[in-house]
DNA sequence: CATTTAAATAGTAATTATTATTATTATTAT
DNA sequence: ATAATAATAATAATAATTACTATTTAAATG
């Protein structure tokens, strides 16, 4: 095993780590990058950019990409469930049981091996429903 | 009610959409301005867009926003489910039940008001399972 | 501890999907 | 036929993301 998946664990890495798990709002790879700065001051986009791809791959981050051009991320990497706000574009954790019997079912209907699953929500959230215009 | 929300069935819009019908593969935007062009030579690129957000908009087709960077398009504006293939990319419909119950379900225990829901599963097809390399 | 080696970084340039602009063309209404 | 307006082609502009490169950093080894 001479696969030297590299795993240094920077500063610049931990710190865009440490950020995303410390929000529950599904950020931006930008507003991360703002973060960030406000630690490492002169930390390059482009890293904040690799290392969610890294950590991404690692396990340890779930990249999200609703109805926008762009992505949001999520420190939480456990399969779960996601409300998206058509009028705000805010996203929501759910606290829904998975749904794991829905999974063996498409394998078996479609013949595909299936490793995962999203399950999305829209619709308008509590907060925009208060105040129409937001 | 001035609104005059245009709706003229130009040729270029009725190629798109019968593009868009004539396939299950999901096409991308750029995909679909390559088949339109075989009626249509000279259309534009952007007219493509345009009318796949008008036709989305009306209800006649479906964009689809998987892992990847760019969108694809389905012809079919009916909820329905998808597979995705890690691999080669590819997007298969499935055929399975609605979920109504679990938007019920969703609702009541967010608070939020849900208009519809998206399932996505991903993991390998059986078409690259038989051809690794694909 | 000093040296080697490779991964990671900052800064910048390049890419790419998509959207906006604009002058022209086509379609509908009067 | 004329007027009004939606749609188009062609092009330019945006914006998120990725690639590039010289330099720095961290781990591994002696």
């Amino acid at each position: 095993m001479t696969k030297s998946t590299s795993t240094r664990m920077t500063k610049q890495r931990q710190a865009i780590l440490n950020v995303l798990r410390s929000t529950t709002s599904h950020p931006t790879a930008d507003w991360v990058y703002e973060e960030v700065r406000k630690i490492i001051p002169n930390i390059s986009l482009g890293t904040v950019y690799r290392n969610l791809g890294i950590l991404k791959n690692m396990g340890k981050v779930f990249e999200l990409n609703f109805g926008s051009t762009y992505s949001r991320y999520d420190g939480n990497p456990e399969n779960h469930y996601h409300f998206c706000c058509s009028q705000c574009g805010k996203v929501y954790d759910l606290n829904l049981p998975l749904l794991d019997s829905i999974t063996e079912e498409a394998e078996i209907q479609s013949g595909h091996k299936i490793q995962n699953h999203r399950l999305e929500f829209y619709g308008i959230c509590n907060e925009c429903m208060r105040s129409p215009k937001n």
